[in-house]
DNA sequence: CACTAATATTAGCCTAGTCTAATTATCCTC
DNA sequence: GAGGATAATTAGACTAGGCTAATATTAGTG
């Protein structure tokens, strides 16, 4: 039988949590991660073990399998192909697409994303400048990138990856004028961490603070 | 609190009924059209009308309200919408567009279908020729439209709708290249009342029965 | 090593939507 | 106008997913 859309979440809660841990993952955690009780997850939990998708060590934790690992991959690819075409064909900000995506991955069937796919000439990274896995679901490298907060004053780059799932983060960035592509000077960094930096189509220096440039990435230009 | 696809799927149920019979309609025609029994239609019913989406008299019928109706406009315009987009922008077969559209109308916003109206250029009709209605939720007089049946020999007519969800009839209308825009000279009509038919673009004719024949419909050509 | 805090699981209840079986209402025919 | 057929509703049970409260396990601290 077909998984639920909410079985679904459950799997790609589990996967974000294993690639941010690098660890089995616990019930209270992914009871955070989706806004539910202990309980449910436990409940949850035997449903997706029952059915192959993770494994379930009782009180200590759980692991996607590869067929567990292959479904989110299914889901990430129609949601970072949806959030491309609704940035790039429908006109939506990049600070918008993340909700309508997530509730769409769950509808939209295979044939859809194919086509989906060839309609946008196969795109290898969405709005957010995360990778599109493709047809093989294959990730592409997550391309060596860096957190901002590494850089130095004096540095000149370009933003690669900001927050998908953060309104408050997205907010900002949009309203700094920050997004995937951005050239960006590197002013100064000050001493309680903020860092000054000048937007390559503005002539003011923006600031921001190390709690969100921690979560944008970037790479030095190449220039 | 917002509508389950499950109760919107049963208000689309009530339309179609009403549009074709023009009076209340009973528990076991609702139960036959979607597939369930009359005691799942009686519970269903309840809490349609405890939300004011129909009126119901028991043991004798129901109405959809006027919030029953605006529920369901909308939810055929996000359907036609998003047909169109399949077959205009994806390349599905008209055949193949429907069961998607289904799925996909309960769970797109109304933001989305803004977007992609404008998108796809504000369409009138979907790839089957029925009509879209428009923002305000206005269906345009669905332009006099005649069954295949009602011409006569001689006449050369232009296909205007074709069935959108009897999966056999699609097929056979694809099999035999007849689709909304296609110009057909009407043969002959033989005894037992099949049609045939030669469609602009073939040399030979095709033998529509009336089975199929009336839920086809056309217009006189303007030639 | 025992105690406590934190975490996980289980038990039991709720809602939405489904079913079958039993009951009730309506209608048609004689 | 009564009887039987048909349709509608109600009762009661099941499943998925949620919750709270109770119980069980683990881990960390003294
Ligand atoms: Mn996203
Ligand atoms: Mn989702
Ligand atoms: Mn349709
Ligand atoms: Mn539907």
């Amino acid at each position: 039988m077909d998984l639920s859309p909410i079985a679904e979440e459950y799997l790609k809660a589990i996967s974000t949590l294993e690639t941010e841990h690098a660890r089995p993952i616990r019930t209270v955690e992914i009871a955070d991660e989706i806004g539910v009780t202990s309980a449910s997850v436990s409940s949850m939990i035997d449903t997706l073990d029952e059915r192959g998708l993770l494994e379930h060590t009782p009180y200590k934790g759980v692991e996607l399998t590869g067929d567990g690992e292959e479904i989110v991959t299914t889901l990430v690819r129609k949601h970072r192909l949806l959030e491309t075409f609704l940035t790039d064909h429908l006109d939506y900000r990049w600070t918008d697409v993340h909700e309508e995506a997530d509730r769409l991955e769950h509808h939209v069937s295979d044939e859809f994303a194919t086509r989906l796919a060839t309609f946008l000439d196969d795109p290898t990274t969405d709005p957010h400048g995360d990778p599109i896995p493709d047809t093989a679901l294959t990730v592409s490298e997550e391309s060596v990138q860096t957190p901002l907060t590494e850089y130095e004053a004096g540095e000149t780059v370009v933003v690669a990856q900001v927050p998908d799932r953060d309104h408050d983060v997205r907010e900002y960035l949009f309203e700094h004028g920050l997004e995937p592509g951005t050239e960006l000077y590197l002013e100064a960094v000050t001493a309680v961490g903020i860092l000054e930096v000048v937007p390559d189509d503005a002539d003011d220096s923006v600031s921001i603070p190390t709690k969100i440039a921690r979560h944008v990435s970037a790479r030095a230009t190449s220039r």
